[in-house]
This record gives C-alpha cells, sequence and structure tokens, in this order.
DNA sequence: TTAAGTATGCACTTCCATTGCATTGGATGA
DNA sequence: TCATCCAATGCAATGGAAGTGCATACTTAA
C-alpha cells in the first residue's frame, strides 16, 4: 500500500507538471525516486532491459522542460537528472542546490540542503542558471 | 620583437612545466594565448587546419597535466581549456575562479577576479576540485 | 466509432573523446 | 658524423552518448 501512495503521489505530481502520466512515464519517475543519486540515461537503461533507449530520452527531456527533474553536468561528460524537490521552481536563489561527485564510486548526489551562495558578477553580465559541482570524496567511499 | 618575447614567455612557461617546447607545442599555447575565451579541441583545429586532431589533443592534455593549462566543463558537453595564470597551482581556495558560459555567443571565458566563494560540505565529504559555471548572457552580448 | 494528436519504437546520424599503431624528428652518446 | 633511442606527431579506427526522422501504437475527445 505504500507502493501504491508513492505511485499515486508521482501520478499527481505529473498532472500538476502537465504531463501524462503513461505507464512508461510512471516507470522512469518511480525508478528516479528510489535513487538517492542523480541517474544517467545508461542507468535507467540497464534497470529497464526492454525499454528503448530513445524514449527514456525523450520522457527525460519532457520531464525537464516541464520541471519535474533537473539536469547536472557533473563534469564527467555524461548527462545525469534528479527529480527536483516539491515546489522547486529551479529558482537561483531558492532552488539550486550544491552537486557533490565522488571520483571514487562516480556517483553524484543532490546536497539539496546546500543552497547556492550569492554571486556577484563583472557589470554587464546577467546570470540565468548556476552550476557549483564539487567533485572529491564522498561519506560512503571515505574511510 | 613583441611577438618574440611571447614566444620567449611561453617558452619559459613550457620548459617550467617540464613540457619540451616543440613547434606544435609552441603554436598552440600561443594560439591560447592570445584568445580571451576559453577555447575547445575543434576551435584550435580550425585555426590550423594543417594540424592533425590527435596533436591537439593530445598536447592540450599534457597542458593539463603539467598545470599549463586547466579544463573548463561550461555545461554545453564540449571541453574547453584555458591558459592557467602565471604562478596557478590551481589551487581551491588561492586558484580556481568563476567561469561564465554565455547561451548567446556560445562563448566561455575565465573571471580570474571572481575567485570561488568557500563551500561548506556535510560531515565525511572532502573536496578535490570545484566548478562553478554561470550561464546567461555576457557583456557583449547585453544590450 | 472515428479522427487527431501523443507517445513509443526502431533505425540511423553526428559529434567528440579516446586509443593503437606506424612514422618522424630531435637529443645524445659512441 | 653517425647510430640509436625515446618522445612527439600523424593516421586510422573505435566507442559512447546525444540527438533526429519516420513508422507505428495508443489515448482522448469529438
Ligand atoms: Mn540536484
Ligand atoms: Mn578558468
Ligand atoms: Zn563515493
Ligand atoms: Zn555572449
Amino acid at each position: 500500500m505504500e507502493g501504491k501512495q508513492v505511485k499515486e503521489d508521482m501520478e499527481a505530481r505529473l498532472l500538476e507538471g502537465g504531463v501524462r502520466p503513461t505507464a512508461m512515464r510512471l516507470l522512469i519517475s518511480k525508478f528516479m525516486l528510489q535513487q538517492d543519486t542523480a541517474v544517467a540515461l545508461t542507468d535507467i537503461e540497464n534497470a529497464f532491459a526492454k525499454v528503448e533507449r530513445t524514449t527514456i530520452y525523450r520522457t527525460i527531456k519532457t520531464f525537464e522542460e516541464k520541471g519535474i527533474v533537473h539536469q547536472i553536468d557533473d563534469g564527467t561528460g555524461i548527462q545525469k537528472y534528479a527529480l527536483c524537490e516539491k515546489g522547486c521552481k529551479c529558482d537561483i536563489a531558492r532552488d539550486l542546490h550544491l552537486h557533490f561527485h565522488c571520483r571514487n564510486c562516480n556517483q553524484t548526489v543532490c546536497l539539496t540542503n546546500y543552497k547556492l551562495p550569492h554571486i556577484n558578477l563583472p557589470q554587464g553580465y546577467s546570470a540565468e542558471d548556476i552550476s557549483l559541482v564539487v567533485t572529491g570524496i564522498c561519506k560512503k567511499c571515505g574511510l
């Protein structure tokens, strides 16, 4: 019954975002909900051998457009994604947060409690998005 | 004669870094010195049609290992590079700086005067490298 | 029930990073 | 000067991942 609750929550969330909650989309979004790290397309592909890569690709892109997930560029050159938090508008000051990439386990996590510091820029520059990624050794991999 | 000075400077810099200053390496490093934005492999390739892509690739990698250039991941998925400043050890607190990527002109610049703010991490995490990239509209592209 | 619009599946392309191996060139010592 | 060795360069090929075009299946609403 807990699983059902999760499912309904996710369904509601997709609907809120204006995304039709198809089987595929529920499958993928629920998978992401279970992860405690950011996922790459390939991760999802491996988790569901049956599902077409393109479908996953387009699903994620749809999620991204509708503000259901955010993309993370952790420096590996591979795009990662994570679910946005409830009420997230990807606002620089309120929602954007630090990401940590572990060079040992190669995993990337959202540190949603660590918001971005205020950045000031030279005259004439305007900020629309900010990426702050720390690379090092994560909690699990540290001795 | 100024050009010659630059050449000698660059040559000295390569030698300091333990890199033999071959013609190719001087060519590429001097090219980078002239740029006011970070460059991709392809940029160098286009600038010198004669030069093999692989050679550029390996040259840049050598430079990176020896601390002559630093790599920048600006979120485009294409690796960019820029010369390190004199005396740079890529130390987090002292040397690392903000990078700005303009979504209009698609160029990325080092804001070397804008050092990284101090980042604190959750217990158990250790930082070895930090990337802070702001995306938006640059000085030139803003009205 | 049908028609229109979405979502999904499949094939294919493109772009860039990366590697293996052949060849060249420059420093060094006989 | 010449032979030799190692590093640098060139050439060809690979591989991974993002992205696109088009055919097909599914939903929804008239
Ligand atoms: Mn995140
Ligand atoms: Mn820089
Ligand atoms: Zn780790
Ligand atoms: Zn610009």
